[in-house]
RNA sequence: GCCCUCGUCGUCUAGGGGUUAGGACACAGCCCUUUCAAGGCUGCAACGGGGAUUCGAAUUCCCCCGAGGGCACCA
């Protein structure tokens, strides 16, 4: 069976398939698109089309499309598009033809088309394939309202269909408002074969004349789609699971104009936690939010491409290049799928442990520069330590190695290395640590003071006569290093009959201002001896004497 | 109400007549450890239910149940 031939080649090639799927063409003059409505933000699950449109587009050398939907005046917001190509951009998304940068088969904005779409519903009133409706909305609104309390399933009932040619010239010049309907075959089986879902078969009877120009003049969407679709040669249209009812619709109008079909492929939805459509009581649900917390988009691509689709049992990291490669309709199921937080984080952790440090300092240097200076145009400019952007640059190339590691968001790498630009802020938490603790606040004290004492000892050896550390530690050298430090500081830890780990968490707190850091040593040494000695000092004061 | 879909660990998924039903996230435990991470090891955990076909069904078919989407002068 060719089922099985088909198995035996995709296996070899490592490309799953199902060969029942498989019957079109995409060697030659591929062509998809993305074409948001301009209502708000880039949403996740809209990203998540159109990162598949985009990497079927590369895999295959097609054109990749982008085309604004923006007919509803009411609904849409000209500042939306800008945030919308914004994200997309940020995402590493390109696009061959669009609003911005034109195209042979243009205009890509719905609002600039609308002569077209009048052109065509001209002509199917023409050849009586559409006719004009002359109901009112509130008319249309009321009989659907009574069908609807009684149970029924409400289809327009074609009373403008049978208006006499004097009734319609009647109505026209008195200036009646009339929108047009398209005329639904009867009885009509409307077929079509779905990557993803396979066959679907609709009866046009479950279908009513719906509405293809309003009356305001405007198309409506299952009217423009379907000729901007046609007239953009779109090859493949990749979109949501939530078109896949409305696709015999838009097959009415490509059967009615005369167009060839493109070929469909729906893609499960992307859900909340709860089953529930993906919404903003499930969080954040916008790149837009995701790039401000601090993800990376090569994470965010990653994440959004196992959302519907996987390459085999194992893999779960793909770069932009490997997806490329590796994409295929054909391995893309049908289950929605629910949206995790968590593992795209942990996605973004992996990418942010794998990053080039180079790469990384780029990165945080841009974004530390950002909260300076916010700091700056507020009072608290006497809290920054770094004062020009090289001596920032060099700290945070040493920083880098310490903390990416340790972090999964940009956002949470900050939090984590902003005592290294910025004075401690302590809570009151913090400065209350040592009260009812192992280490009591005296204690705490005593810590602080050796460790002062030690610190101070590096650099200015071997004149510290009064070193009570040394007899036990012979090697104290005038270098300010994480090793030195180390050396010093477990050996004054030892001294004092302490447990290190108990003992490092007062220098930490003291430091940090939290139980959370870089690793103690490297922190000391990149801090420099004075700003740590200095903090000890400060934090110091808050433990009042035992 | 009508139409269209979907149903494997908590989550993303692999698996398409014979598997100890595999991996990843999350969770738990242990190891490592100056905190937090990272890393290593181990564990927990799934075929919605019922029939049918078959020697054999997560896999094919039917019914039920559950879930999502659509049915607008929204897109």
């Amino acid at each position: 069976m060719q089922r099985n031939m088909c198995k035996t080649v995709t296996k070899n090639s490592l490309v799953k398939s199902n060969s029942n799927r498989s019957n079109y063409n995409t060697s030659n003059n591929v062509r998809v698109r993305f074409a948001p409505s301009p209502t708000g933000y880039l949403h996740l699950g809209s990203a998540r089309t159109c990162l598949f449109n985009w990497l079927f587009a590369k895999k295959n050398n097609g054109n990749f499309i982008l085309r604004i939907e923006d007919t509803d005046i009411k609904r849409h917001q000209e500042n939306t598009i800008t945030s919308i190509i914004e994200s997309l951009k940020w995402l590493g998304i390109n696009w061959d033809e669009g609003p911005d940068i034109g195209g042979k088969y243009g205009p890509y904005r719905q609002s600039q088309r609308l002569d077209i779409y009048n052109q065509y519903a001209q002509k199917l009133l023409k050849e009586q394939k559409a006719y004009y409706c002359f109901c009112t909305q509130e008319e249309l609104k009321t009989q659907r309202e009574k069908a609807e309390k009684e149970g029924k399933f409400y289809k327009y009932d074609r009373r403008c269909l049978n208006l006499s040619e004097k009734e319609i010239k009647g109505y026209i010049e008195n200036g009646k408002e009339k929108a047009i309907r398209l005329l639904v075959p009867k009885d009509k089986t409307i077929v079509f074969e779905d990557t993803v879902y396979g066959k679907i078969e609709v009866n046009s009877n479950n279908i009513e004349d719906f509405i293809i120009i309003r009356s305001n003049g405007l198309p409506t969407y299952n009217f423009s789609v379907a000729i901007d679709d046609a007239l953009m040669k779109i090859s493949h249209i990749i979109r949501g699971e939530d078109h896949l009812s409305n696709t015999p619709k838009q097959l009415l109008v490509y059967d009615a104009i005369g167009f060839k079909h493109p070929i469909f492929t729906h893609l499960p939805m992307i859900l909340g936690y709860d089953g529930q459509k993906l919404s903003k009581r499930h969080g954040s649900i916008s790149i837009e939010a995701y790039r401000e917390e601090g993800y990376l988009p090569e994470a965010m691509i990653n994440y959004l491409a196992l959302l519907g689709w996987a390459y085999d049992e194992k893999t779960t990291i793909f770069s932009v290049q490997d997806l490329i490669e590796k994409f295929s309709l054909h391995s893309i199921n049908k289950k929605p799928a629910k949206f995790d937080p968590q593992k795209l984080t942990w996605i973004n952790g992996y990418y942010i442990r794998n990053m080039k440090d180079e790469k990384l300092v780029t990165i945080l240097s841009e974004r530390i520069r950002v909260r300076i200076k916010e700091k700056e145009e507020t009072k608290a400019k006497n809290q920054i330590l770094v004062k020009s952007k090289t001596a920032l640059n060099e700290k945070i190339t040493k920083i880098v190695p310490l903390v990416k590691e340790r972090v999964k968001t940009l956002k949470e790498c900050d939090n984590l290395i902003a005592p290294f630009f910025f004075e401690v802020d302590y809570t009151e938490e913090i400065k209350n640590y040592f009260k009812n603790k192992d280490i009591n606040p005296g204690k705490a004290r005593e810590i602080i003071d050796k460790t002062t004492e030690a610190l101070s000892l590096i650099g200015s050896w071997p004149s510290a006569p009064s070193l009570t550390l040394t007899p036990t530690h012979p090697k104290v050298s005038s270098e300010f290093t994480s090793t030195q430090i180390e050396e010093i500081l477990r050996a004054l830890s030892n001294k004092l009959n302490l447990d290190f780990r108990k003992f490092a968490e007062v220098i930490r707190i003291a430091l940090w201002g939290s139980t959370i850091s870089p690793p103690l040593f490297e922190t000391i040494e990149i801090l420099g001896k004075d700003e740590t000695i200095k903090r000890l000092a400060t934090y110091k004061a808050f433990l009042s004497p035992a």
